[in-house]
DNA sequence: TAATTATTGTACTTCGTCGTCCAGATAATT
DNA sequence: AATTATCTGGACGACGAAGTACAATAATTA
């Protein structure tokens, strides 16, 4: 944002509320309409705020856009992915924050939002790049590193984490965010995207458990 | 398009040529710069045409926007997944199957086209929603068949054909597409293509078969 | 109170694009 | 040749939205 002013300076201060309630609005209008069909009077508008004040805290259009993504992207938690002591605790951790992605990954704003980064990509990589590294980018890197660890540890076998740690997400989405994004269907129930997870989890670690890793009924592997 | 023609009549006949450039270029234009950013005097003159000739074919700029769109989604072929006879024969069909759909989905110009039709998706619900079926979703009833068939003759052992068929799809595709709509990386190698896509149907084989479907080395589990 | 800075509301300019109109050229039929 | 319909090229009006100008007003500090 541009402006910045000299802080304790004499006159009437900023008013930060509304530069929130700016952001706050843009962002809505943004999700709703899409960028393009979003004016700046709009924003203004939705914000209760006259349009100059809009000009006096954003340079432009871009500069607001910028500014919006930018704190979304700011505010984005990211998921710890605790590695356990053993399979048995490893795989909860791993089916708990499965679902966790797959429910905030699915929700209808985020993949809003993923659109619209996505769209920006050409004239903001950096937006869309930073969104994708501080989410299930970072999320990947974790789960790589817990399937290494079990597999260092005896309980798995996996050549190659990274590519375990992507096809075991990519299992997790299936193809729901794809049917959402074409308005095929809606968010999956918090039941599906439970069932999925653990469904997909299962799946791995029967296909590459050791021996010494089998210990539970839920897990082990049907011999004839 | 508008201004069905009594054919045979007199007068000067339509050129259906310009009216294919006017959708070559639509299209062209629509993937490089957007729908948005796209005029319809830049689609004329790409197409070597006079602007009037635009309007003459098609209403206005929706109306070209779905022709564009209709042409391309009738254009695809489905993919066809042979149920074999023996499970080694049906893995072959299926790495081949998904070998072709992740390096087809996966191609630039098909990871754009896809976002253009998500952002339609609300003013134009069936020209997306015929997209995914007719590709991706057909193609996941296919697998599910498969997996069915498999699971009935013995080799495998799936409860619900549906999801498995979704988790492998998206096991195929990982995190992939997320990353190019991103600008995050470029589409995979075929050979990245194909290690993924076998290990992702090694995985499931191996989490799923019976002992009566285990016949070579690649798919046996390792024994203690 | 005086000075200073933020905010407002409106009106305005500027600009790009959509879609149309029209006169002339072109390509077919009869 | 006469007729009929399409294509061309440019010009045009309408409209919406970006961004600006400006005078008035509100909220601070000195």
């Amino acid at each position: 944002m541009a402006g910045e002013r000299k802080r304790g300076g004499r006159g009437r201060p900023r008013d930060l509320a509304k530069l929130e309630a700016i952001l706050d609005a843009a962002y809505a209008l943004f999700l709703e309409r899409g960028v393009a069909a979003t004016t700046m009077d709009a924003v203004a508008e939705r914000a209760c705020v006259s349009k100059m004040t809009v000009y006096a805290n954003f340079q432009d259009k871009p500069a607001l856009l910028s500014a919006v993504f930018d704190r979304k992207i700011k505010v984005m938690h990211l998921l710890d992915l605790p590695v356990g002591p053993d399979l048995e605790s490893s795989i909860e951790h791993l089916i708990k924050v499965g679902e966790t992605v797959v429910a905030i990954a699915t929700q209808p704003e985020v993949i809003r939002m993923t659109r619209l980064l996505a769209e920006g990509a050409d004239q903001q990589p950096q937006l869309a790049a930073t969104f994708y590294t501080a989410g299930r980018g970072e999320l990947l890197k974790q789960i790589a590193a817990c399937l290494k660890s079990l597999t260092a540890r005896g309980f798995l076998s996996i050549n190659d984490p990274e590519l375990a740690a992507d096809q075991l997400m990519g299992a997790w989405f299936g193809m729901s965010v794809l049917r959402q994004s074409l308005g095929v269907s809606g968010p999956p129930s918090p039941e599906a995207i439970a069932k999925g997870v653990r469904y997909a989890v299962d799946t791995m670690i029967r296909a590459r458990s050791t021996d010494a890793g089998v210990k539970s009924n839920k897990t082990r592997r049907k011999r004839a």
